[in-house]
DNA sequence: TTAAATGTATCGGACATCCAATATTTATCT
DNA sequence: AGATAAATATTGGATGTCCGATACATTTAA
């Protein structure tokens, strides 16, 4: 896994094309803040180079879709993620539990 | 969360006080690779000047403990991982169901 | 057809992560 | 005591993340 931003990235695209703005969108209503051009686009471009996915102009947009090659890199990321952060997220999750936020309690 | 590093120190000292060398051990076992000093030692320092972490030398060693400050700083880190990264655990465990190394399945 | 808005892009700089190499301190073994 | 090993510590350098500021392109509105 390059970053955790790169990977956010992938799994936003996992379910769909999204150009840049939309991209940066989703990652907001995670974060709580939005991601700035000066953020967003040189990891969009370095994604591009290095083949995880591709692009393609629409007007003023420029929409962004994983490649073949970008979904075996998901599912590459997600089980390094899962082996290193797997445990953390499940205390996390009993964390939150138990100091308030239980919209699923 | 200033980082991920940090957050993993502070996960593995929650239930305890553990040394530097202990530390790199318990990161290695998930990341795969084991912190070098030049990266392990400078973090625990930083905490340390944050007053996330206190430490007392032991012989050798140096023994490192959260505090008061740091417990707090945990679940507050470990309620924004939640937020930020608690969807994205969930798929990536999926992802591994899905694609071998079922020792849970 | 200008003007404004939207989306994309780049530049400079700050900080975090990370390693390789080297040095220092302290304990242990002979 | 002297040698060895373990743990800690520092330095220098590479890369990744991230923002603020600025600039460019395209569409829409006036």
């Amino acid at each position: 896994m390059r970053g955790m931003l790169t990977f956010q990235i992938l799994w936003e695209l996992r379910n769909g094309p999204l150009n840049g703005q939309q991209i940066a969108e989703q990652i907001a209503k995670r974060r709580g803040t939005k991601p700035t051009p000066g953020t967003i686009y040189p990891a969009l471009k370095d994604l591009e180079d290095r083949g995880t996915v591709k692009s393609a102009k629409e007007g003023r947009q420029r929409v962004y879709h994983l490649t073949e090659s970008g979904e075996a890199g998901y599912i590459a990321a997600a089980r390094y993620f899962n082996q290193v952060f797997g445990d953390i997220a499940e205390d996390a999750k009993v964390v939150v539990m138990k100091t308030g936020d239980c919209s699923k309690c």
